[in-house]
DNA sequence: AATATTATGACGACTGGTCTACATATAATA
DNA sequence: TATTATATGTAGACCAGTCGTCATAATATT
């Protein structure tokens, strides 16, 4: 379901997605997302009746799909909460390094640029992080986390993770992430003081 | 030296941080800078030879300079680092609720636009996150932090804080804050376990 | 009076997103 | 098979808006 057939509309979504998260929303024009997926300009409103903002809403869900299913297939596999940080960390800073830290987290800029403007783009973001958070969720409940604790704790992971992303892309190095993440794991390995 | 006097250019600057900060940098065009500051087309070029780009740049110093000294002033108050933290979230939560959750982080919706692409305003931009960093330090380093962990924590803290605005605007609550708050704390006071 | 400094708004080359009208392909119906 | 019907794809016109430049006017400073 990630990658899906290479239809017109998905050309375009995906190319949106990109660039996007490289150039922001607004800095994005429908005509670098055309010529970035080679379609044509009038078929653009065949699939998006509702213009950009559509696409933009689109390209969230879809980028933060993605994202999605990355945390749940590594919070299968990981040995805990803890590791999957570190494991994610790992993937977060070789693409940071691989786009010459142009390739941030493909929904936030997206977001703050046009929130609270657009309830459409708003409500696919919320609901990609909502999805985020219930991944974190479950990993915490299976690591025998106290309920009450599992949903603040799920919410700030991933604040650290943004805030941390933004930092090491800004900077232009990843050591923010390293840090931020070394604080986090001091907080869901409380046994190793 | 907070609020200049009322200059022209003070005026192009602080209307531009205004205006970057709930509508991103490259959904703001000049001319709503310009309505916005009722300063005249010709003038904004007088005083800002770079165009846009320096006008980003000087917002974000501007912007990002009253941050700091906010911090710096809590920091002087504040009873460390948690009680830091916790006064820091009142002021804002009231901020974003008074604002009906615009205004969030002045810098970080430009920096992600135009990151890395302008090196001015990213130079502006990494000159503010160094003073954040070295208001945080300072304050760790007066509670007794360990010398080699003060520099990851105060990090930590700022993507934290960065990363809960993010999530709190998106979704028009100010939970993430206190979540994410609340797990800085329990980092910055191990004692109350 | 002569010279800097500050301030101005019209102009141009271009891009923004949106729309309407038209062409083709696939499928359903008669 | 012939004829609709529906989906898919295309082309270009449209105007408000983009940023930046310029020749000029008003004001300060010497």
């Amino acid at each position: 379901m990630a990658i899906e057939k290479k239809s017109q509309r998905d050309s375009l979504i995906w190319a949106a997605a990109k660039l996007f998260r490289r150039q922001g929303y607004s800095g994005t024009g429908l005509r670098d997302i055309l010529a970035a997926s080679g379609v044509a300009r009038g078929s653009l409103y065949h699939y998006f009746p509702g213009g950009k903002e559509q696409i933009g809403a689109a390209a969230v869900t879809a980028a933060g799909g993605l994202v999605t299913e990355t945390f749940a297939e590594l919070a299968k596999q990981a040995d805990g909460p803890a590791d999957f940080l570190r494991c994610y960390t790992a993937l977060l800073v070789r693409w940071l390094e691989a786009s010459d830290f142009q390739d941030g987290c493909p929904i936030t800029t997206t977001l703050l640029e046009t929130t609270p403007g657009s309830t459409a783009i708003g409500d696919a973001g919320r609901a990609v992080f909502a999805d985020w958070g219930e991944v974190m969720a479950d990993m915490l409940a299976q690591a025998d986390w106290p309920q009450d604790r599992i949903a603040p704790m799920a919410t700030a992971i991933i604040a650290g993770l943004e805030g941390a992303l933004l930092l090491a892309r800004v900077q232009g190095t990843v050591q923010p992430i390293h840090d931020t993440v070394a604080a986090l794991c001091t907080l869901l390995e409380p046994t190793a003081a």
